[in-house]
DNA sequence: TCAATACCTGTCTTTTTAGTCAACTTTTCA
DNA sequence: TGAAAAGTTGACTAAAAAGACAGGTATTGA
């Protein structure tokens, strides 16, 4: 067959994997712009431009396709959330960490707007992750900050805020785009404009919060 | 009437507009939590308590409602929005704002989470409002930081992306709330949280800035 | 080449949804 | 007080939704 020839040859799961992925790319953008509820079967299909029978091939609901999404939006996540690491010097330590939620707004925002529409929704399919690893994530990141304070490199700050602020201002640029395109006055975000946004975060948390 | 006595003389209008708010304010709750799509009319109707036809009386159809939902909400956002006045000093100016903005975000979760919806899924309902009032609104205030620059009050800091962290860091209290509320470990955030949140606010972006 | 397995999809069923409508009750004001 | 206007609502319709399923095709290793 000309497409074994020019796909490789055939290993079992490997079609799998690939219309697996499809779906779930669809499924994100459906999601992520429609919600759960509002998002539609029919939608992703045309979307990903296979029969809707196939995606329950694939997955066995809608709920069991979200908890796919969802889960393969995570990893990602995770990523980022690991940049947030133990340093002596909090001012590289933030700087990178900053840099890299940008990027990721920058990168995959419709992965961050997914999250916030699920956030906004009360969280009702996130409930576990945000007992178990995201909590387990935040109290580490919050003693550092804490060691931060004790040893007189930032201002005694409580430093929940301080990372609800990172997170809030550079989800923003993914979340909130249209507003930021209109008050930008042009058609869409240019990388450039995501440096100058990470610079200015830059700035005021690590000037805000006294770290040189 | 008993209803009558209790309720005052009828003016024609006045059950009309009771009803159309009590509609208005499940609506909202409704959308918020599920957008436009997701949310259903039946839903909506056995929040308020009154039957789905009652609806259709009071608004011509579910864009009609959703569009009264946000003309509603808009006029709350106005509100908080002219905190943002003018005056000599920053500080002072940047402060009453994020105090505005953080009580607006404890006492309107609902209408926060509502635009937060409306801009995550591309603002496709508020291009008129976008295009006018909010642009306008932002090119008045940029010029007046601008002015604060000039004047050697603040640091040379794009105003747009003060902005921007200003209403990301308040919003998020109200949009991410089951993320704080986690990471707090509590069962939900207190007046006080509220105003720990926005003196931390205050200390980054006012110091942040170079504002004294 | 040939079963066996994996993959695909048109068609169908059932449930949910927005919206309609005609009959009904309440309120008003002349 | 009584007719007109405003408000209310159960029952209906048509469209859209999720999901099931049987009968297909493609891919594989033996």
């Amino acid at each position: 067959m000309t497409k074994s020839i020019i796909r490789g040859p055939y290993k079992p799961g490997r079609i799998r994997e690939q219309s697996r992925d499809l779906i779930l790319q669809a499924a994100q953008a459906e999601f992520a712009c429609h919600g759960f509820r509002g998002a539609t079967m029919q939608h992703i299909a045309e979307s990903a431009q296979v029969p809707k029978a196939n995606i329950h091939y694939y997955f066995t609901s809608k709920l069991g396709l979200y908890g796919a999404v969802l889960e393969n939006t995570l990893n990602l996540w995770d990523n980022v959330f690991n940049e947030l690491s133990s340093h002596d010097e909090p001012a590289y330590v933030l700087s990178r960490y900053i840099d890299a939620k940008i990027d990721f707004s920058r990168t995959h925002p419709t992965a961050s707007r997914l999250f916030a529409k699920e956030m906004i929704s009360g969280a009702p399919h996130l409930s576990a992750y945000l007992q178990q690893d995201y909590r387990q994530w935040f109290k580490q990141r919050m003693s550092v900050f804490e060691s931060w304070v004790a040893q007189g490199k930032m201002d005694n700050i409580d430093p929940a805020h301080v990372i609800f602020m990172i997170w809030a201002s550079t989800q923003y640029y993914a979340d909130f785009e249209p507003q930021i395109i209109i008050a930008n006055d042009t058609e869409q975000l240019t990388e450039q404009a995501f440096l100058d946004a990470a610079s200015s975060i830059k700035h005021i948390i690590l000037k805000g919060c006294g770290i040189h």
